[in-house]
RNA sequence: GGUCCCAUCGUCUAGCGGUUAGGACGCUGGCCUCUCACGCCGGUAACGUGGGUUCGAGUCCCACUGGGAUCACCA
């Protein structure tokens, strides 16, 4: 083998949103290409005209950016083997169906869809479980280009078989006589994907496939191609499956399948990533990887080949692993990544100093990012957005009995920083013969407004003197009204 | 049905002939504790079945069973 860069691709179809199994493949192909020092490639498949938009193109190449999987060719950023959108590629097509025709490897087929179609349809009142086959009507058909609509077809191979080294199953090899005279380009001239697949890896320069198992069964006919064209073909490697739960396809109907999804959940790109290279891939006992250790670490040897279910709970946990651990998720990307989701809270363009400030309290205690601007969200406002269950469970006279004394011992206290306020309450509820938990939970939710929240000198020392005293002050005038006073 | 592929706790997996079969998630008992968490200690639970090969199989071979992928002028 030559020593040369290798160059992947992903290549999705626009068809739809961004599939978390689409994310899958372009994490293995791009941690490739940035492990060997590579080109990852991006390609945009989007020969059916039915269902390609160039919304979905858009949304595609956003989530494929803000996951942090940049292309170092493709859309938008260009390249030496553009364009990177089939539907702008079509001449190039039509020149390798022209060189499959010259080597006999293909042969244009006259048959309409309809004659086809009726051919279908009588097998099958014939014997309802045969498979159609193509019969090969047009397979001889020589000569100039017909004057009747014609679709490209393969002269499959009757004998034989395709042996090739995947990378991850190992040796796979396939009768040829399991092919049959499949369609390679449409009457209109648009290739299928097979065939725009094979031309466009061909002259892209792509050196390896990586792409799921679902694809496996294209494999033998893409390397026929491949040597019909006198082409070495790339090297492959296949993926296992990504299942839903109940081990079937994972689609909608199990949760979120699309990356804006789990965006929207507060789920960091990071963590995505690494919950997905679990799936077929493991390093020992790690379960927590940055990208960057990802792409040290990634190797195809590592690859297993059974098929896995996505579970969603393992996702979280790891999710949290990263907004946990600061040399995972840094106080300034913290702030970055949470921010959005204060602003959409109503809290836009906080103060940056005191959001710092807080975090390392709330990071430990929420699971996603949303968690964490709900957690976050008493400190940016005047007042917090007092929780009525908990103000009706811990502002009242039987609960908040020692509130008013206390917030006196807070305002005398002469240090107001969390050690010095521990320091200060604690000798005076000695002296009193109570305990913090005695009357921390109506302070906490006349701080807060919640009965859940960081320590409560941590958070006296967070919100300050006077921010902490006027909401005491209203804590007792809520203990007040309570009391019928 | 044809072709291809797969098979370790419920889930993701480690294991590459000799292990008390390990880790993580989940579930669970306890500790810590101002709430909720974090953290810490412990528990639960797996090699699909049957044949071989071998002194010795989760590891190698075969069969079976089970599961998945695919059989379009979708990708």
């Amino acid at each position: 083998m030559s020593n040369a860069k290798p160059r992947l691709r992903f290549a999705p179809s626009p068809t739809g949103y961004l599939h978390i199994g689409g994310v899958r493949t372009a994490l293995f192909n791009w941690l490739w290409a940035r492990k060997t020092g590579g080109t990852f490639v991006l390609r945009i498949e989007d020969t059916d005209q039915e269902r390609s938009t160039p919304e979905n193109e858009a949304v595609i190449l956003r989530e494929l950016r803000w996951l942090g999987l940049e292309w170092d060719e493709g859309p938008e950023v260009g390249g030496a083997h553009g364009p990177y959108r089939q539907m702008e590629r079509l001449a190039l097509y039509g020149e390798f169906a022209d060189q499959l025709v010259e080597r006999g490897a293909a042969y244009r087929c006259t048959c309409t869809k309809e004659e086809l179609d009726a051919q279908r349809e009588a097998l099958k009142a014939r014997d309802a479980k045969a498979v159609f086959r193509y019969p090969g009507t047009c397979r001889d058909h020589k000569g100039p280009k017909p004057d009747r609509p014609w679709v490209l077809r393969l002269k499959a191979p009757t004998s034989g078989a395709v042996t090739y080294e995947d990378l991850v199953f190992g040796e796979v090899t396939t009768p040829n006589s399991a092919q049959q005279d499949a369609v390679l380009v449409r009457a209109d001239g648009v290739p299928l994907y097979n065939f725009g697949a094979v031309v466009d890896d061909i002259t892209m320069g792509i050196t390896l496939v990586a792409r799921g198992r679902d694809h496996m069964v294209n494999t033998p006919i893409q390397i026929l191609l491949y040597e019909a064209l006198g082409r070495t073909p790339p090297r492959f490697a296949h993926l296992p499956m990504m299942l839903a739960p109940d081990g079937t396809k994972l689609s909608k109907r199990h949760g979120a399948v699309s990356v804006g999804e789990y965006r929207d959940k507060g789920i960091a790109p990071a963590a995505l990533l690494n919950y997905l290279v679990r799936f077929g891939w493991s390093f020992g006992d790690q379960e927590v990887f940055s990208v960057a250790q990802l792409v040290d670490a990634f190797d195809w040897a590592r690859c297993g080949k059974g098929d896995g279910k996505f579970d969603a709970k393992k996702l979280a946990a790891i999710a949290f692993e990263h907004l946990k651990r600061p040399e995972l998720t840094s106080l300034e990307a913290y702030a970055d990544t949470v921010a959005p989701f204060l602003e959409k809270r109503g809290l836009p363009g906080v103060d940056r100093g005191l959001l710092l400030a807080a975090i390392p309290h709330v990071r430990e205690r929420a699971q996603t990012l949303v968690d964490a601007a709900e957690g976050l969200d008493f400190l940016f406002r005047e007042r917090p957005v007092y929780d009525e269950k908990a103000v009706k469970k811990f502002l009242v006279p039987e609960k908040a009995s020692h509130l008013g004394a206390l917030r006196e011992v807070i305002a005398s206290s002469p240090d107001f920083t969390r050690a010095g306020l521990e320091a200060h309450v604690v000798a005076w509820l000695g002296s009193r013969s109570l305990e913090l938990k005695d009357v921390a939970q109506p302070v906490r939710v006349g701080l807060t407004g919640r009965s859940v929240s960081p320590g409560v000198f941590e958070v006296l020392e967070l919100l300050g003197r006077d921010r902490s005293l006027d909401r005491l002050d209203h804590a007792l005038s809520l203990l007040a009204a309570a009391g019928g006073a």
